[in-house]
DNA sequence: TCATTATTGATACTAAGTATTGACAGTGTG
DNA sequence: CACACTGTCAATACTTAGTATCAATAATGA
């Protein structure tokens, strides 16, 4: 029942006014349209693609919503998570260091620490040859509701790539 | 010095014949087209894109060299691994389980084995709610051939992707 | 050998963006 | 306040990394 990390809340809550104060910490300028994709994301507690984005934001230029979710990227509020099949996902994100937990049947995307993460990466840190300069790592799983809903049902189809399932 | 795992020898070397052999074993006929990938693939020992082994046999077609390479994948001779920009880069694999230590320089990819990804997903799996069924772990480093040339060299832009660096 | 079935290459298409462009808007300075 | 200077905009064309379709062909097993 416990989720991964410390805390348990799994929806990560930023407001529309968080979303555009990273936005200007970054140092873009506060537009309209970037004021409509910040209302609209922090509407929403799950996980969304890019042109999920473009259709629910018609006014807006397909361009200008995948510039402003890089933005938001590299502002820090936003994160781009890879499915099981090599699909882009993306979901709001607290700045803060973290990995995905990433459920394949409903995609929602719950942010996690665990020290066992850390651990690891200090004993990778001083067993790679070179400088380690970055990792990713996620997990993919089954979510309790959809473990319910979905017994045992249908295989999760993985075409692209190959995911580690030990 | 040391590598991430125990074995410490960095080219995985699949011949020509084992690549073919999985390709069978998966069910797979043998084709000339299939014996020119196997070759082609032997050959090198570095990673690649798909469309390098494209252009690279120009008597196979594009379908037929994406084709294979997904066998490949299946088979448990090739993986497909994500670069931080997030573009896909394949190469030959051992069939047990692993992860990879890709060179964000020259983009060389060698696998890697460590207790500490191990303990870490064992201690996972019981934190993580509802059932785990897959994991992606990338390192990314700057390998030691790299570091010498490139000396604090030029920054690794990291357009599409955050990947975390901490 | 022959029928069955997998595989092939060509081509068209899709997904997920990036690059370009000319128009326009926010803002900092005078 | 006006102006210039950028940043940003929408539209569109293009790119990358594939997948889908299909008729022709090749491998295999009876």
């Amino acid at each position: 029942m416990a989720t991964a990390s410390t805390k348990s809340a799994s929806a990560v809550m930023q407001t529309e006014s968080n979303i555009l104060a990273a936005l200007e910490e970054h140092g873009s300028r506060m537009t309209w349209p970037r004021r409509q994709l910040a209302r609209m994301l922090a509407r929403r507690n799950d996980s969304f693609s890019a042109e999920e984005i473009v259709a629910a934001l018609p006014t807006l230029g397909r361009a200008t919503v995948y510039r402003t979710l890089r933005l938001l990227g590299e502002a820090g509020v936003l994160c781009k998570t890879t499915m099981p099949d090599g699909s882009p996902r993306y979901s709001l994100d607290e700045a803060h260091h973290h990995h995905h937990l990433v459920c394949v049947v409903c995609e929602r995307i719950e942010e996690f620490r665990h020290p066992s993460i850390e651990r690891m990466l200090r004993a990778m840190r001083s067993h790679v040859e070179g400088e380690l300069v970055g990792h990713r790592l996620e997990l993919y799983h089954r979510c309790a509701v959809c473990r319910e809903s979905d017994q045992g049902g249908g295989d999760i189809h993985v075409h692209r790539t190959r995911v580690h399932s030990h």
